[in-house]
DNA sequence: ATTCCACTGTACAAGTTGCTCAGTGACCTG
DNA sequence: CAGGTCACTGAGCAACTTGTACAGTGGAAT
């Protein structure tokens, strides 16, 4: 996944302004229409970009509270590549429950859920308790947040190197 | 922010296949194309919709290792919405923590790093600690994500309410 | 009844896209 | 060092899309 300082200029510019057509941003780059479709191409298919997807704001959505949620996960049967997954499939079938991940420690699992108010969120809380398999639920509430989820000091630092 | 039962169509169908235009959308959805674009500026507008900036994948860039660290922070005084945040611009200069949250508890941020390796994570948990104001951080490793970061769930919970 | 508003359908100029092609320079390889 | 490969350039062209405007329709609120 070579990404070279042209891959890195293309994402930043698609980044700063998604509008921008491919001989606009040929223009401001400096570079002929066909090599920025050939790198946007490449990316795409190289998996660096997955897509052009609208950025929905869950907040705006009327979603303004953020939570973090530590899972305990009653341990069936080890959940590796083989077998499906029960408690990832539950929770997948709650709206509010965003994303979600298996992570270090004995059947742990870690999500991210949002929901209207505190109140709805001990409502959103106990649906994910309600999940089969799921033992425990600590959560810790989102009050500020100081960087929000950004991936181009990633690219550039990708560029570096 | 009331979305009603088209914005959410919109929206499906701009998440669902980004590269589409405006008039082929208002074909697909069966109405005019002036009404895809209004409700497209509105959406916009209110911050329904942030943009349509590329899906950039950490893992994709090298990136491969995700990690959540849970940092305690030294309270020299309260970084209410007032003065500055020392420790999240000190977050915000190392490229590879990819978010960052003030939480509930005493002092307390939680943040999302990633790094090209486990030998590497090491560094950057290094380098997190090192921020000026950092007292403890403590890290679980993600080992699988059961459900990607969406939130198209949440707009179809949206649209019913 | 009147006004407001969102939506439709149409129109047109200007611009963009997808595609192709020939030409150039860099780089590797036999 | 000739030959091949590869990425990039710049140009051309048809088909399509965008931005914008305008008149007409129907529902909802005043």
């Amino acid at each position: 996944m070579p990404i070279d300082e042209l891959d890195g200029r293309v994402i930043e510019l698609f980044a700063a302004e998604p509008r921008v057509g491919v001989l606009e941003a040929s223009r401001r780059l400096g570079v002929a229409r066909g090599t920025v479709q050939a790198r946007l191409d490449r990316l795409a298919r190289d998996g660096v970009i997955g897509g052009f997807g609208p950025d929905i704001d869950p907040a705006a959505l009327g979603y303004g509270v953020t939570a973090f949620v530590t899972l305990q996960i009653r341990q069936s049967r080890g959940q590796g590549q083989g077998g499906h997954d029960p408690v990832g499939e539950g929770l997948a079938r709650i709206p509010e429950v965003i994303e979600a991940h298996t992570i270090t420690g004995p059947g742990d699992m870690f999500c991210r859920i949002v929901a209207r108010s505190n109140t709805d969120l001990q409502r959103v809380i106990d649906a994910v308790v309600d999940v089969a398999g799921v033992e425990r639920a600590s959560s810790v509430i989102s009050l500020a947040t100081q960087v929000p989820y950004r991936t181009l000091p990633l690219v550039r630092a990708a560029v570096e190197a």
